[in-house]
DNA sequence: CGGTTAATTGAACGCATTCAACACGAGTGG
DNA sequence: CCACTCGTGTTGAATGCGTTCAATTAACCG
């Protein structure tokens, strides 16, 4: 099997030619300005995404105001793709987004299309592996950890020496389940001992792999 | 309301009879004893599991030891249905348990069957709605909201007014991301508070369920 | 009963939060 | 060009929640 991808990469960018089609030709594609809703929380869910260009991250407020950021999605990630009747979680643009929005109904009447059906497979494979490891992470690591493994994730899917971050602080504690006081000590921790280095606020550089891996745990 | 299940209780026992005569008769029922392994972690995916009686938990154990667990799953419910080729979690008979199993390569041979796909459609639908919960509780509820939202959840899949805890103290730390001693204040504190009442330490009523509720938020 | 494990309670500690002040960068207008 | 502002990020000090370590009590089982 010779693969453009790798399998071990949990989210790297896949070769979709065929999907990326599958996509164009059912659905349609639309714009979204950094900041704002793609679908709300507890909305009816009778559509599947896929990002096109930009970053998109999901959202849950709770009835008093605390956030959970669930995930961020990519280039060539499908999102919107829970199972039940309406979304948990808000999708919003983290930056301007192209998003090919599919309806489901389309999408069933190619049902059978084993390219397809593959896709969506996978990419519900990849949903839960990321929620489990979510929890993983929330249960059991520390604050330090967290931040570590947050770098690790994003810096493994862009192989250049310089990573570019699209969210800001307050996203990232919000995924982490900190504060932005503890995640930005921690960078700067991170930074003291010369694991990785930030150029500026967005933008950072990993300098020491393993001892960043050790910590991701 | 009189029903033999509850719509809203999202893990109630589901009525199921079409469901359970295609599982005894395409898988085998196979019985564990209490605290033995299902499967392992990381073990390949080609079963799929369906509990009969008794209490499965599911977890995942650090390379350094930590221990998170993912999930309980109680009679009727489906489990290890990860879509991926191997089990993120191990699967553990948390007491003797009678549990059919099917591999899936049977399971395909039956796609198309409308009751089957369903069932594993709607499965698949509340696992990832529970990680979404669980994500969000441990990412920002307290300890007390936590094991609050923890004996709610419980309480509400049995009806009766004294409910049965299948696990211990240990189990339920695990699961909500806490230390044992504080899981205990905490059931010490919401019994002080007169919010739940424990007769023996397995075995508790709930006595104020709008605080509960409230806590549980 | 004793013996063993599980659960509770207490006291001290430490990690992350909270609250507050300060720094930085980008955009705007004098 | 600099002053000003506004949003965002960093840093400091104090507090507090949950952990850790240790001792005690309760439950279970022969």
């Amino acid at each position: 099997m010779t693969l453009a991808y790798d399998m071990n990469d949990p989210r790297g960018a896949r070769p979709a030619s065929a999907l990326t089609d599958a996509f164009e030709r059912l659905g349609k594609r639309v714009s979204f300005d950094r900041e704002t809703e793609i679908y709300a929380q507890d909305e009816e869910a009778d559509m599947l995404y896929r990002v096109v260009s930009g970053v998109v991250r999901t959202t849950r407020v709770t009835l008093d105001g605390r956030r959970q950021v669930g995930d961020f999605y990519y280039a060539g990630d499908l999102f919107g793709l829970e199972v039940g009747p309406d979304h948990r979680f808000a999708a919003e643009a983290l930056t301007d987004c192209e998003i090919t929005v599919v309806r489901r109904a389309a999408m069933r009447a190619f049902a059978g299309d084993a390219e397809l059906d593959r896709a969506i497979l996978e990419a519900t494979r990849l949903e839960m592996e990321r929620l489990q490891d979510h929890v993983v992470m929330l249960g059991r690591k520390s604050a330090r950890e967290r931040v570590a493994s947050f770098l690790m994730s994003i810096a493994q899917r862009q192989d250049e020496g310089q990573v570019e971050l699209p969210m800001g602080r307050q996203d990232m504690a919000d995924y982490l389940g900190l504060t932005i006081e503890t995640v930005s000590r921690m960078l700067t921790q991170l930074q003291g001992e010369a694991i990785v280095e930030f150029p500026s606020t967005r933008r950072f550089q990993v300098r020491k792999w393993t001892a960043l891996e050790a910590l991701a745990a």
